[in-house]
RNA sequence: GCCGACUUAGCUCAGUGGUAGAGCACUCGCUUCACACGCGAUAGGCCACAAGUUCGAAUCUUGUAGUCGGCACCA
């Protein structure tokens, strides 16, 4: 068989993912179990815009590893897959696009053209990112894919629009909004970022009061504002009531400087005697504590800035055309060539920034389509105090800002002025009265009238993506009772059978809800508490079980990866160097919610471990004449259990002579893998499992299980044979015709069988490589195959996944082996410390127990090898010349005879080196054993354990020090 | 201002009320017939600091310092 020497993943990950997608063995009818449980999740939809990044590659791969997983155990699985339309970016995106093509903006063009142009966009680019996905290898239903702006989301959008209107949890109002000047639209609170802005001051404004005799003594109220510009749009001045400073002065009015309008001194808490001068300037329209004292005193609303943030009317023709900051200056050169500017003081200040381009953000007045949460706020609290639902891991810190966050809810902006997203169904008549309804047909008769003109706002992307895991799955909000207690009954013990992919309605009952939710710790309050929210209002019940919050993907250096840093690292790139699997295996192998730093040593550590298991199998494969995969060739454990529990007298006698300490070995280790494996994935420890699989695999199979069994395995040649034969080894029927014994024969089934074991439980994590090698062992096919998918081609994918057999864990193997490698390890040392080289011919000389003494001369050859020695001599006690290296093993006691090769003073070093290793640790022991309070309260199982620890190591060090002495 | 997380080997990180672990890097030795993306053997840590609880604390509590994050306020 012709096995490259290295893996190149490149191949594979194209044609494996080919042919998985073609085979429908994503798609959950693949399925043929009735009763099957079902295990389902939904991605969260990138931006059709966007490309992939590591964030994305780590959530997706954890996805998919549960996907996976689930789907081997049996699970009819849907992992369900799609884009969000992202209204602003892509509309800022194809906006530039245009205005780089046809020098053109959207208005020029018109809504329509717009909006198709949009589409076109979509059409030509937005499967980037889909492409992405395929190449990190996520089993997603591709025949189930969605778009936020297709029809029928559409639809849902609106008739859920349409249904919250009417039961009065939509409203429109006019409010002081977040509004981005270059973006020209409204954003929600979530979309904007507080951040530090450079150079903040407070200016010192004096006003001067309005009465004659105030004027006549200039009478002057000073009040501190870091936006001088606004007392443009002032409409009061605000004092604290209690400020005895000022209590004459309430009641009484300002002459508002560069605007000759007198305004009002009011008395308010709100106000804080101790900042500034106390005195507060009121801008109801541009600020939004302002406002809300403009709505208790019923002040005037004065807006006096466009949409651009340049100055209006309003602000006086001095000023109209300004921009925001070109207006600051000038009002501040007023107020000083009026000698009204009292000082200007350094402050900082945290301005809000557009999140998306860093605009700073403008509080305006303006009229907007809002969402009351207070009802679907209380639903989701009381989900999360009652059921503790969902649950968050890591639960800390994630569960507390999820409660606080929903605590301090306020009503949600949901319109944009924007023209890409789901136009509000609001139509309005001339009089500017406004009729909601799912069609402009249905407004008409509403308004009994056709002469209407719809809403030109759009919505909140996130409106859409609220309603993610119901809408995508067939809930669209029509259907009788669809929105009242919830439309799915509460237990549906009918198991659906092979649901046709059109029937989405199937879907909902089938899949929704959903079991797990992976995202990052930015989107719990943007997304998962509004699916939440939602999912508790429309369908009745919680939209998935479990939240996942993965941590973020640093750079090497521990930074935020950002476009501005320039420092973000692709997945594609590392996919093309590393391979896709080892990138997995890195996601992976963080630990589950912790940020970390991202190195490239890592992902190249997990290559080579794909090479490895690559070669191991190679290994395997190149000696594999005459074997398969035979599952029953590791049953021998069982047979030995089952006569035990039939009371036979010494159920090793049915252990086959030919399992040797290694084959019980491995398979027991095996097996304790992979109920580790299983819990570490039950608990979201993805990182637990690979550690684990990493361990098995390199440690024990690798460099102790195939080196063992390796004379075994490989192919003898011609010469061997004969020596074998002659010899009376192997001459049996057939030998001669293979050139292989049965022994040999059931050694390789045996190693086959317990490799492709580790192929698939590798296979949620690493699989593109597995299902390669997967393909290539003999005897692997659709017999392997959890039942469920028994009518499927031949796949990994489909294979079940490995459990844990409880007779097959073998205590006695485990520590018989521990024993042997320890001995082999010590004689190494001695080789290594004491410069003995290859060709170098030695003998071990070992004392040791009447049982260890057999399980050394059992494994006999195996040592040889291994410790590169000549011969053992293995005994009760043992005699060995002065000049011997010696070694002391929890098990037995190891001298090498080296005449002429030892260097003493070397040799005695060594020992001492090892004897004052012992002594500290025996120090410990015997203060922790003296102290009587420890014996007393300790458990008596730990005291024993420490008693039993300390015997050996006297013992150890004892020996060690009468060969120490031997020396002098 | 409030809340939270983190601080463990040179680096990146696991882990745990009872002998400190991994990967990478380092040192030494191997052209051993699956793999040099490899094999073998070492070395390396008073688990940030201080106090407390406990027979026992790196692990629990409290405080301190540093790093990072979230929220609130910001005239």
């Amino acid at each position: 068989m012709e096995i490259a020497k290295v893996y190149d993943p490149k191949e594979a990950e194209e044609h494996h993912y080919k042919r998985w997608e073609s085979n429908g063995f994503f798609a959950p009818e693949i399925n043929e179990d009735p009763d099957a449980e079902k295990f389902s999740v939904v991605i969260p939809p990138p931006n059709v815009t966007g490309t992939l990044h590591m964030g994305h590659a780590l959530q997706h791969t954890l996805m998919d590893t549960l996907t996976r997983w689930k789907r081997m155990q049996g699970y009819r699985t849907l992992f369900l897959v799609g884009v969000d339309h992202a209204g602003i970016s892509t509309q800022l995106m194809v906006t530039r696009q245009l205005k780089k093509d046809e020098h053109r903006s959207p208005q020029d063009i018109g809504r329509d053209a717009f909006t198709e142009k949009v589409w076109e966009w979509k059409n030509k680019y937005g499967n980037v990112i889909t492409e992405q996905i395929r190449k990190e290898g996520l089993s997603v239903d591709w025949t189930r894919e969605r778009f936020t702006m297709e029809d029928d989301l559409s639809t849902t959008v609106r008739n859920v629009f349409v249904r919250l209107y009417e039961e009065g949890w939509i409203y429109r109002g006019t409010r002081i909004v977040n509004w981005c000047p270059r973006d020209k639209t409204v954003l929600s609170d979530l979309e904007v970022k507080e951040e530090k802005a450079r150079d903040g001051k407070l200016y010192y404004l004096r006003y001067p009061v309005s009465e004659p005799e105030a004027v006549a003594t200039r009478l002057m109220l000073t009040v501190a504002t870091t936006r001088p510009e606004t007392m443009l749009g002032d409409t009061a001045v605000a004092v604290n009531p209690d400020d005895e400073r000022y209590k004459h002065l309430v009641g009484r009015k300002i002459l508002l400087p560069l605007t000759n309008r007198e305004i009002p001194i009011i008395a308010d808490a709100y106000v804080e005697s101790e900042f500034g001068t106390g005195a507060v300037k009121i801008t109801p329209a541009h600020d939004p504590n302002d406002w809300e004292i403009g709505q208790r005193h019923n002040l005037e609303m004065l807006v006096i800035m466009n949409e651009d943030a340049t100055m209006n009317a309003a602000a006086g023709a001095d000023f109209e055309g300004l921009e925001r900051y070109a207006a600051r200056e000038k009002v501040v050169e007023e107020f000083e060539k009026l000698g009204l500017l009292d000082k200007i003081e350094d402050y900082d200040v945290t301005l809000p920034h557009c999140e998306r381009c860093k605009t700073v953000i403008e509080p305006l007045l303006s009229e907007q389509w809002f969402a009351k949460m207070d009802e679907m706020r209380d639903m989701a609290l009381k989900l999360l105090r009652e059921e503790n639902a969902p649950r968050f891991f890591p639960e800390v810190p994630h569960k507390k800002v999820y409660m606080m966050w929903l605590e301090n809810l306020r009503d949600w902006t949901i319109s944009r002025q924007l023209w890409w997203g789901h136009q509000i169904p609001a139509w309005y008549d001339k009089d500017g009265n406004v009729f909601v309804a799912h069609s402009k047909e249905e407004a008409s008769e509403k308004a009994g009238t056709t002469d209407l003109v719809q809403d030109q706002d759009v919505l909140d992307t996130w409106f859409s993506s609220a309603l993610w895991p119901f809408s995508t799955m067939g809930w669209n909000g029509s259907g009788p009772g669809a929105m009242a207690t919830g439309l799915l009954a509460a237990e549906n013990k009918n198991p659906v059978a092979i649901a046709p992919v059109s029937d989405s309605t199937s879907d909902l009952e089938t899949f929704y809800p959903t079991d797990v939710l992976v995202t990052g710790r930015d989107i719990i309050r943007l997304w998962v508490s509004r699916m939440v929210m939602t999912g508790l209002k429309f369908t009745g019940k919680k939209p998935f079980d479990d939240v996942i919050i993965h941590g973020t993907v640093l750079d090497k250096n521990g930074q935020r990866m950002s476009k501005t840093k320039n420092n973000g690292i692709d997945p594609l790139e590392v996919f093309a160097k590393f391979g896709v699997d080892a990138t997995r295996m890195t996601l992976a192998g963080s630990a589950t919610g912790i940020d970390f730093a991202w190195r490239d040593e890592k992902v190249e550590s997990y290559r080579n471990f794909a090479n490895k298991i690559w070669n191991a199998t190679r290994f395997c494969l190149i000696n594999s004449d005459g074997a398969c995969v035979d599952l029953k060739s590791l049953e021998f454990h069982l047979q030995a259990a089952s006569e035990a529990a039939l009371g036979r007298e010494e159920p090793a006698e049915a252990v086959p002579p030919n399992a040797s300490l290694a084959d019980r070995w491995i398979i027991s280790r095996l097996n304790k893998t992979a109920k580790a494996v299983d819990h570490a994935l039950e608990t979201y420890q993805f990182h637990e499992a690979v550690q684990l699989l990493y361990h098995f695999f390199w440690d024990d199979f690798c460099d102790w299980y195939i080196e063992f069994v390796k004379d075994e395995i490989v192919n003898l040649s011609d010469a061997e044979m004969v020596r074998d034969i002659e010899a009376g080894i192997g001459s049996v029927p057939g030998a001669v015709a293979t050139g292989l014994t049965p022994a040999q024969i059931q050694s390789r089934t045996r190693i086959l069988t317990i490799l492709e074991q580790a192929i698939r439980m590798l296979h949620p994590f690493m699989p593109f490589l597995t299902e390669e090698l997967w393909q290539k062992l003999p005897g692997t096919g659709s017999s392997l195959h959890n039942p469920a998918y028994r009518s499927a081609e031949k796949t990994i994918m489909l294979a079940d996944f490995p459990k844990c057999n409880e007779a097959m864990i073998d205590e006695a193997a485990e520590s018989e082996m521990n024993a042997v490698i320890e001995l082999i390890t010590k004689v190494r040392n001695i080789r290594a410390e004491m410069n003995i080289k290859s060709a170098d011919k030695f003998t071990v000389h070992i004392a040791a127990d009447g049982a260890f003494q057999q399980v050394f001369k059992a494994n006999e050859p195996q040592i040889l090898k291994l410790a590169k020695a000549e011969k053992l001599v293995i005994g009760e006690k043992m005699e060995v010349p002065k000049a011997s290296a010696k070694a002391v093993t929890a098990n037995a006691e190891i001298a090498v005879p080296l005449e002429g090769l030892i260097d003493f003073e070397k040799e005695r070093s060594r020992l001492a080196g090892q004897i004052e290793k012992l002594n500290i640790e025996l120090h410990r022991l015997n203060a922790q054993l003296s102290n009587v309070s420890f014996v007393e309260k300790a458990p008596p199982e730990k005291v024993n354990e420490l008693r039993e620890r300390q015997t050996e190591i006297e013992q150890q060090v004892k020996t060690l020090n009468t060969n120490l002495d031997a020396l002098n």
